[in-house]
DNA sequence: CGGCCTTATCGTCATACTGACGACAAGGAG
DNA sequence: CTCCTTGTCGTCAGTATGACGATAAGGCCG
């Protein structure tokens, strides 16, 4: 064994669709480098730590959201050589994608979290600390990739609901108008996707619109299509 | 900065199409742990080094491959704890596609590397040496879905190649026989994904065939589809 | 209460793509 | 020359998609 030794971090890319628009938790950092910089949230992983429960640790400081149902996969993993100017620094990259929190940013440890818009941060590429806007970058497209031939849009949406709701997320993911009617026609068919409830609901105005839950399909044939 | 210094390896899954079947390139390791077993290639990521350039070393040291345009893609990142027992260590994994070789294993500096079929290896998870049966399988996961939706499989084939030849590789990644005419119909009409040379050949015997090479499209719509 | 607005949901139709498979082309082997 | 092998083109029916009309069923407001 011959190594030189690395800090290895997990950093998360929290996403979710809140009035109608994809947005992704940051925090401002207090401390420097990149002082008074946005940042994803993250941190190192702990010796005896596994990456993905160094993610979910994150994740619950940040978020509140300790729960096992959370959607998190891993995205990347990034090591160029000075991206952290405090030393060598990797850092595995886990995407989150929660439903609109009642609770905006609950238990967070960090001073000033919040959600931002991921158009905007995309749009300015000195925003973020670090490589961060990179990092940003490669999660919002798998995201946007892995709603095409995934049921993950449900990840987004609360445990029941309609497919307004749905194509919305949808809507806001790609930042597309989608037809409703076409929409409505390619999610209900599609085996596994959704599964009614039975239940309606008129939150969203206009007629009750039927409520579902996800289905158990884990991939979506044929997939949906962006433009 | 407060964290546990662990090491970085950059491990690699060399793919390959060879006599009609997907084979990957596996060493026999020399020294404990796991001597004598089977496990990919791969090393320490080195001080100064990238993760993709410690990958592309790598690459070039086992298979006398140095070429940047072989096709090389980080799959994921494997850090469970104890998964070597030599101490915290934690794998970048990288998939390369290459075209059948030539020369077997070229200017390889470990004793015994081999190419062998991965349907075999993955029959049997104990053949590998640490998680590389996971890392495997994800690996050729990751190729499989690749084919539908990139013309990624023209990186298995030569310069030049005909629409059997390519064919081929999606049988062979696939584990699966398509019909010769709808294949041909496909790959030739979806813009961007070959383009024709013009010359013909009869090296697969039978009617000679057009040649073509690679094109610039970078997806396919729409994407080929498994059974 | 009745008309209007909003969203939900169903239906139609032309077009595109796919899977199954017939038919013919064009070399090589014997 | 004939057969065998592989390449390439065509046909046809079934399925999915995009565009969009039409109707359903609540809430709101006067």
């Amino acid at each position: 064994m011959d190594f030189e030794p690395m800090g290895v971090a997990a950093d998360l890319i929290i996403l979710t669709v809140r009035d109608g628009s994809l947005q992704v938790l940051l925090i401002r950092r207090g401390i420097a480098p990149y002082k008074g910089r946005w940042a994803l949230p993250g941190g190192f992983v702990r010796p005896a730590e596994d990456l993905e429960t160094a993610a979910r640790r994150e994740l619950a400081e940040e978020t509140g959201l300790g729960s096992d149902r959370i959607h998190l996969e891993q995205v990347a993993t990034y090591g160029q050589p000075g991206r952290d100017p405090r030393g060598r620094v990797v850092s595995v990259a886990y995407l989150a994608l929660v439903p609109d929190l009642p609770t905006p940013v609950a238990g967070s440890d960090a001073a000033s979290a919040s959600w931002v818009g991921v158009a905007d941060v995309l749009g300015d590429p000195k925003r973020l600390a670090f490589d961060h806007h990179r990092i940003l970058t490669d999660a919002v497209e798998r995201a946007r990739a892995k709603l095409e031939y995934s049921p993950l849009a449900t990840a987004f949406c609360a445990d029941e609901f309609t497919i307004s709701e749905l194509r919305g997320v949808y809507e806001a993911v790609w930042g597309q108008a989608l037809d409703p009617r076409n929409f409505h026609r390619k999610v209900t068919k599609t085996e596994g996707f959704v599964t009614p409830t039975g239940a309606t609901t008129t939150r969203d105005g206009g007629r009750p619109a039927q409520l579902f839950q996800r289905g158990t399909a884990t991939t979506l044939h044929p997939p949906l299509t962006r433009a």
